[in-house]
DNA sequence: GTCTATAAGTTGATAGAC
DNA sequence: GTCTATCAACTTATAGAC
């Protein structure tokens, strides 16, 4: 009945249980630390067959880094264009503050190997991935800039320092976030408050403001 | 006339060139792809020398990765201590993050080699790291809990979460920072800001507050 | 498409000469 | 202490049977 009409084949499926089995095991064991043996039994075939559907191990990583950033700026910046046309710019980055934690940690293995693997992949990997990388970026750059000139960013601070001081924080998460008591959605708006308004007690106490049952302040361990 | 009195002989310091070659190279291509020849050829010897000073590859790992996280604990806990008695918390957190980039950044392979490569390295060589790691981690508990304690810290933030926030920004430097305009003691400075105060502009201005020269607004690239 | 078999090279580690 | 020589195991990749 089905005919290949769109790759939906047989072969597609396997190639991408292929995929998938290396995104998680290079996101674990790091690149050159897996062989083509472990991809092959995580994907249940034999080494050998790899090669029908890949020329090498460095062909798999590539594709798996791409995937990687695509999925996290794909629906980062689907999830922002999706707010209402007069959301302010500092609501645009806490949807894509939460929307990039959700995809880094709950969204497949492709976007956190990304993240881990992609400062140890050979200089040929890395630089054919900086394209899409760099597209990301720019949209942060974007974002962050029309944030400070509607007057919600102190224009006296580095946009890209914050950039980058912000894409740590993020994706840092890789290396200790347990999903935990807190929701995603929770732990996302506290990010987004620090970065906005510090962790700092107010100096004069907004008395009535006081949350009635905030469920932040408890000291329980995620790590 | 020197006798070999506390280990400072030839033996002593071939071992210690392994040592510095090996977090080097490891920093740079991460521990599985380095080979005993990268090593061997750094420290100027063949590969088969190695083994008179070392049982593995395993074990060098292993002392790379601790000297690392020493470097940093050792010196960010003598720079805050170095302060003065009456100091507020928040400034001993200024301190502990000037020094904890400084020591990341400015002082040799061994810390940025730990952050970098703690994550491939095999579980057992974690393991064993994770002392260290937990001690350092301890210290930076404290120092947050006394600013909250101080009424510095908004109490209804989860602590834990601020400290990987800060790790994630701090640590992910290792990433990108490339030495540029802003002095590191600068840079420590608005990392510093930003997590206390946010990035928010004052909603009323401080007219009278404003720096006559403030370095920080130009929003060179540094990546 | 997937298998087995195997080539060709590299790896961590050991042994023994110097 | 460092060298050369070497081993056994493993690695990526290819060839050809099924």
């Amino acid at each position: 009945m089905s005919t290949n009409v769109s790759g939906n084949n047989k072969s597609e499926r396997t190639r991408q249980r292929i995929l998938d089995a290396a995104a998680r095991t290079f996101r674990d064991k790091g690149y050159s630390a897996t062989t083509l043996n472990d991809i092959a039994s995580a994907a249940r075939l034999r080494a050998g067959s790899i090669y029908y559907h890949f020329d090498s191990k460095e062909q798999i990583l590539e594709e798996v880094l791409d995937i990687g950033i695509r999925r996290i700026a794909d629906t980062v910046i689907r999830d922002v264009r999706a707010l209402p046309a007069d959301a302010s710019p500092s609501l645009k980055i806490r949807a894509g503050i939460e929307t990039h934690l959700r995809t880094l940690l709950q969204h497949g293995p492709y976007s956190s190997a990304n993240i881990r693997i992609f400062g140890q992949a050979p200089r040929s990997a890395q630089q054919r991935n900086l394209t899409l990388r760099n597209l990301y970026a720019d949209f942060w750059r974007d974002l962050l800039a029309e944030a400070r000139d509607a007057g919600e960013i102190d224009p006296n601070f580095d946009l890209s320092l914050i950039r980058m001081f912000l894409f740590g924080a993020l994706n840092w998460t890789v290396e200790w976030y347990k999903p935990g008591k807190r929701t995603l959605s929770e732990f996302a708006d506290e990010v987004w408050t620090i970065l906005f308004d510090g962790v700092r007690r107010p100096s004069f106490a907004l008395a009535e403001d006081e949350p009635d049952n905030e469920d932040a302040g408890t000291g329980g361990e995620q790590e």
